[in-house]
This record gives structure tokens, sequence and C-alpha cells, in this order.
DNA sequence: CTTATAAGTCTTGAAAGTGAACTCAGTCAA
DNA sequence: TTGACTGAGTTCACTTTCAAGACTTATAAG
């Protein structure tokens, strides 16, 4: 299978990554979330490829994750910023993260903390259950088919 | 800059990102907790490229994500399990797939649930704080350096 | 004019991905 | 004892994507 046939399938997970799967796109968004908005500062801050770069910031506007906005006339100039749907993917940057904390800080620790501003607490993140407020682990959930799954039946 | 050097980074999310962003392992993942544990599964599951899909779990393993196991001798063969390093990625992957069914739900909505066990509600999942349990959103975390951020200075 | 700045685009060799065929160890059935 | 079959890979001949740097465009400042 082509990576392109990707956002054909029908699984939440795979059309997500059909948008945010590659190389680059979800560090990006962590420089997006860190207010990095402009073209030169993307590319300073990641090292990435200039027509790569291009390419991503179009594809992630396209997608609504990203809105292009004039910052300056005369040359005209652009930044990027995060949309709502852009904004709602924070839960999966900070997981990954603390997914990164937790198994690869070197002896220093973390080299960045996030603070809570509400309780004042630097936090780590947590799965919550947005019914019940708990913590959820694997072993909690049962995944299942929402309605008719379409299987090949030939 | 190339991919391989991003785990040098000083960045928790680049050093993740080196083991889990490319185009299939968040894919392979995904299907690791749905129970899939076989070579030839996998394949089937996905459409990937059997050399890639070799080089990827050889990687996994690697890292410590998923580990190789017998499950047959002669001819000996090996499912992929997670570890509980594989385990602690639930919320990853949870989280895009809640966020590819609110923004990629086709008019049929998602097309799986997730019921949370301990209070049988089907649930979306919900970022928390680890000291206060309450639901974090990006506006209302600061981020900052843990210790000296090493910088270019010449 | 000349230089500088920001945001790209173009080019070219290198790396990675694709899909089909092939290998290898062993089972099973005739 | 041959022949088909299984599961887990490996190999090969392409095709696609990426990396790094040079080039372009619009404008301002000196």
């Amino acid at each position: 299978m082509r990576w392109g046939d990707l956002s054909e399938q029908n699984c939440s997970m795979s059309r997500s990554l059909a948008v945010l799967g590659d190389r680059w796109t979800l560090l990006i968004l962590r420089d997006c979330f860190l207010r990095v908005r402009r073209f030169e500062e993307f590319q300073a801050s990641l090292g990435i490829a200039r027509r790569v770069l291009s390419e991503r910031l179009d594809k992630l506007v396209a997608e609504g994750v990203l809105r292009r906005e004039l910052y300056q006339e005369r040359p005209q100039r652009f930044e990027y910023r995060l949309t709502e749907k852009g904004l709602d993917l924070y839960p999966v940057i900070l997981s990954l993260v603390h997914w990164g904390d937790r198994y690869y800080a070197g002896r220093a620790g973390p080299p960045m903390l996030h603070r809570h501003l509400a309780c004042g607490h630097d936090f780590r993140s947590v799965l919550a259950c947005s019914e019940c407020g708990e913590a959820v682990r694997p072993q909690d959930v049962a995944p299942h088919p929402c309605a008719v799954i379409r299987r090949k039946t030939g």
C-alpha cells in the first residue's frame, strides 16, 4: 500500500496519520506550540530542508491545521498559526513529549518542564476518561466497532 | 538535518519521534494494541511492504518498545508484543484516534468506539494534569526549560 | 547601485519505500 | 520422497522522497 492511500482507510488513526504521520510534521507542530510562526524560524529551528518545510506547511494549511496569516504588506509576508483543529493536537504532542521524558531523558532529566497554571505544579500528562474523569490504562479499555464493519466477503 | 540525527537533539519530542516518527511505526503500534502480533498479520492488516515491516519491527524491538517472543519451536516462530515501554504509548495512540474521530469521521461517525470498563461509558481521551487531575488546555500550560539550555554561543 | 531580508523554488545525488519473487525450515498428505 | 503448504523473512529492480545548497522575487535601507 502507498502512503497516499492511507486516508481512505476506515480507521481514525490512519486518517490522522495520513495528515501528521510523516517524518517532520509533528516536529513542525511542536514548534507551533512553542510560538514559532515564520518560515525562517521553522527552518532554523528544525534544520529541515526548505523544500520539505514548504510542502509540509502547505499541506497543514490545506488540512486546516494551520492557517497562513499576512503579517506584513510590501513585501507580503505570511506566518503560520495553529487553528482550533491544530490546537486540538496538544494531547498528542504532550503525550509524545512525556513519553520521551520518561524513556529518553538523560541523567540531566527532561530538557523541558510543563507547568499547569491552574494548580501551579509541573506535571506529566495523564490520559483520562471524558465521562468519569478517571485515569485510563490500556487494560481498562474495550475497543469495539461503532457500526457495521465492512469486510471483503468475496 | 538528517532524520537519523534527530535523536541527538535535546528535546524529548525529537527523541520520541526518532523512534516513532516515520510513516508506518505508529500504525504498527496501533495494531499491537489491537492484539496483532505476527508478521503475516501485520503485513495483511497494513498492506505495508515486507521489507519495511521487517525493518520497523527490528527497530521497535531494539528500542524496547516491542519484544520478540517465541511462540513455536520447529520451525521457530516469533511474535511481537508490547513491552511496558510500548504500553506507555497508549495515550499517544488514543489521542491520535480521537483527533481523527473528531475531524475525519464521515457521516457514519467514528469507525471504532472505546469503552471505559471502569465506568461503562464510551469515552474520548482527555488530557489531564498528573498533579491536580483537572483537564488541561494548551493555554493552561507554561513550558519552561528544566536546567541550563545549551546554546551555540559562538 | 549594492547589500540585506524573508519566503520560497529548483536542482542533483543520496536514501528510503514499493511490490513481486525468492529463500528457508519444517509440516502434512498421498 | 515427492509435492504442496506455512510463516517469516530477504533480495532485487525499480520509483519516490529527501538533503543541502544555489537561485529567485519583492522590497527596503544605505
